[in-house]
RNA sequence: GGUCUCGUAGCUCAGUUGGAUAGAGCAACAGCCUUCUAAGCUGUGGGUCGCAGGUUCGAAUCCUGCCGGGAUCACCA
């Protein structure tokens, strides 16, 4: 900008100078795109790029050369510029973390799964967004609390109790030698089953199907013990206690196979009476409106939408109520500045209705809640549907991918030698590796389709890919201790570098960039994929050039630097992510 | 029907927020194991960026309208 103004005595606007990286095909390293300074250059663009490329050569050291190309002004970075900037990450561990001045506190919340039913695959995607998101959030500087809502009442529940109850014969987890969780949702498929027979019979006898549906005396029955459960009866308390502890013991262990964690769990049994308060309260300052027979609505016709009930005609509490009481504890909990949503995108219309009456109940924080919507997971044949038993379950997945990984490595000898225990920590790794990455390099907010077949590809753009490049720079680096070969700290020396050690210099010079903006958009996708692109120019940089050769000892060194800080970009990047890279593979 | 959202190679996905000749992987085909791990590397073929307009020096990207898929518009959570 500077140089604009020296040369043509007047200050550009800061929008019309547009620096990028300069494409792979042409020579250069950074762009600058003249068009938009024609209007204070007055001249053709190719006269202008000259004028400035020739006056930045001049006056800037690190500029070593340039070239115009219609209106792009490619620039030229000095060798030396990029071998000291290798020199300066080397020597600081923590590159690419960003130590804020002003850090933010926020509150995330994911996972949020119901107790009547085991997690599925889309609970994966929602864990590992949720997870990753906070980790990337945390290396930005912020203070990250992490948060789970269990929803462990209502209706839905009781059906799995009372199929229980029925069916159950005293079974529990010991018992049946299964995960709780899964044993409490075969009840809520139970229930489903002997429901729909009874709704059929009714059908048969002449009764319309929403007649039918409602009528059902195991739907009244389970309606009967909410009820009871309201009225905090004993019997049905212990029960619910009980059975919700199977689901949770199971729940913790999918958590830590996924190697996710909270700061705080909620339970609605806790919370699911909060907000009525606040409804009153809006209904005194008139930003809500009684109907005739008592219910509670805002209306939102103004802003382009429907009205939106908030208590029922009896006073009691819907969804959106909760969910406005529990913002508000939150808030006051952690007065936090930001909070985020981990929640599908089905709930998009949900969340844009929370803020609207969060902001008209007069809270200023209204406009720091962040509904993170990620779309549906779809498999291969269609939508998952769990009446239909289409749902892939998050525990037998896991468990498959691990065993694939298993077989595959037996099949390509890499096992050989390992002692049983690693040998079981490393498939773990890699297995999850291989499902995680696969989930967290879609975009969030499009939906995307698993096929499982696929999913456990280990070549190509996955995470085994990278784990592997990973491993193979251990492995150089122990190798190149063994031979004698010292790591240096830095090169004092001013080696000549190859096209493709330069170009991997540059890509790690973007890691900051990549995380900012991975933070901004809550996009754990965005560093995937640049961790793919790392680990792919490595190995091509790999293939072409022996590093441990005796005879060229000092590039050799500089190469063991290099492949060091490759090594740790990819650590930390996966690390982001919520995948482990194993040592050795 | 209203609102939101997505549409890029046969398949799964990127595309640095408006820049140059559109990028990977898988699948197909042809090569590469005396270098440190071949879960790798090299090459070939494959595109009307859903369609049509508009905005401007310049559009996969922004605006409008169609077409197609999904979500949502519950006194369910």
């Amino acid at each position: 900008m500077d140089a604009v103004q020296k040369i043509y005595e007047q200050l550009p606007d800061e929008k019309a100078i547009q620096i990028q990286r300069t494409r792979k095909d042409f020579k250069g390293d950074f762009t600058l795109v003249v068009f938009p300074l024609l209007r204070i250059t007055k001249k053709p663009p190719e006269q202008t790029a000259n004028e400035i490329g020739e006056f930045l050569k001049r006056e800037v050291e690190e500029i070593s050369d340039y070239n115009v190309i219609k209106g792009f002004l490619n620039l030229s970075v000095d060798n030396n510029f990029w071998i000291s900037f290798l020199n300066t990450i080397v020597g600081d561990p923590d590159f690419g973390l960003q130590k804020r001045t002003n850090p933010k506190k926020i509150l995330i919340e994911y996972s949020s799964p119901n107790t009547n039913k085991p997690l599925h695959l889309g609970h994966i995607r929602n864990n590992l967004l949720g997870y990753s998101v906070a980790t990337i959030l945390e290396t930005q500087g912020h203070e990250v609390v992490k948060v789970n809502l269990v929803n462990d009442r209502g209706i839905h529940i009781c059906k799995s109790m009372l199929a229980w109850q029925k069916w159950g014969n005293n079974l529990d987890p010991d018992k049946a030698d299964k995960k709780g969780d899964h044993l409490v949702g075969d009840f809520y498929v139970k229930f489903d089953q002997e429901y729909k027979k009874e709704v059929n019979t009714l059908l048969q006898q002449g009764m319309n199907e929403e007649d039918a549906k409602k009528k059902a005396p195991l739907i009244a029955e389970a309606q009967e013990m909410l009820r009871k459960w309201e009225a905090r009866d004993p019997e049905v308390i212990e029960l619910w206690k009980e059975m919700n502890r199977w689901v949770l013991d199971g729940f913790d262990i999918t958590y830590k196979n996924l190697g996710v964690d909270f700061d705080k769990i909620y339970f609605e049994s806790d919370t699911y009476k909060l907000g009525k308060q606040l409804v009153l309260q809006g209904l005194d300052e008139g930003v809500f409106y009684k109907k005739e027979d008592g219910s509670v609505w805002a209306d939102l016709t103004d802003e382009g939408l429907d009205e939106k009930l908030l208590l029922r005609a009896d006073g009691t509490s819907v969804y959106m109520t909760q969910d406005l009481g529990t913002a508000n504890q939150r808030h006051d909990d952690f007065n936090a500045n930001e909070l985020i949503y981990v929640v599908g995108n089905e709930q998009n219309y949900h969340f844009q209705v929370l803020r609207i009456l969060l902001s008209k109940l007069g809270f200023s924080w209204a406009e720091q809640i962040h509904h993170l919507s990620y779309g549906m997971v779809e498999l291969p044949e269609g939508k998952m549907k769990s009446r239909e038993g289409t749902v892939v379950d998050a525990d037998d997945l896991i468990e498959e991918m691990v065993q694939t990984a298993e077989s595959m490595s037996k099949e390509l000898g890499k096992l050989d030698g390992f002692e049983e225990q690693e040998k079981n920590r490393i498939i773990r790794t890699i297995g999850l590796g291989a499902l995680k990455y696969f989930i967290l390099k879609v975009d969030p907010k499009k939906s995307m389709t698993f096929n499982p077949k696929e999913s456990i590809d280990f070549n190509g753009n996955t995470g085994p890919f990278i784990q592997y490049s990973y491993t193979r720079i251990q492995s150089l680096i122990k190798k190149a201790k063994d031979k004698g070969l010292k790591i240096p700290e830095k090169t004092d020396q001013k080696p000549k570098i190859s096209s493709k050690e330069l170009q991997l210099i540059k890509i790690l010079h973007q890691y900051p960039e990549i995380l900012t903006e991975a933070a901004a958009n809550y996009s754990p996708a965005v560093i995937a994929n640049y961790i793919y692109e790392v680990a792919k120019e490595y190995n091509q940089f790999y293939h072409d050039h022996p590093i441990l050769s005796e005879e060229k000892r000092s590039v050799s060194q500089f190469r063991l630097l290099l492949s060091v800080q490759v090594g740790r970009i990819i650590r930390s990047g996966m690390k982001l992510l919520g995948i482990d890279v194993p040592e050795r593979m």
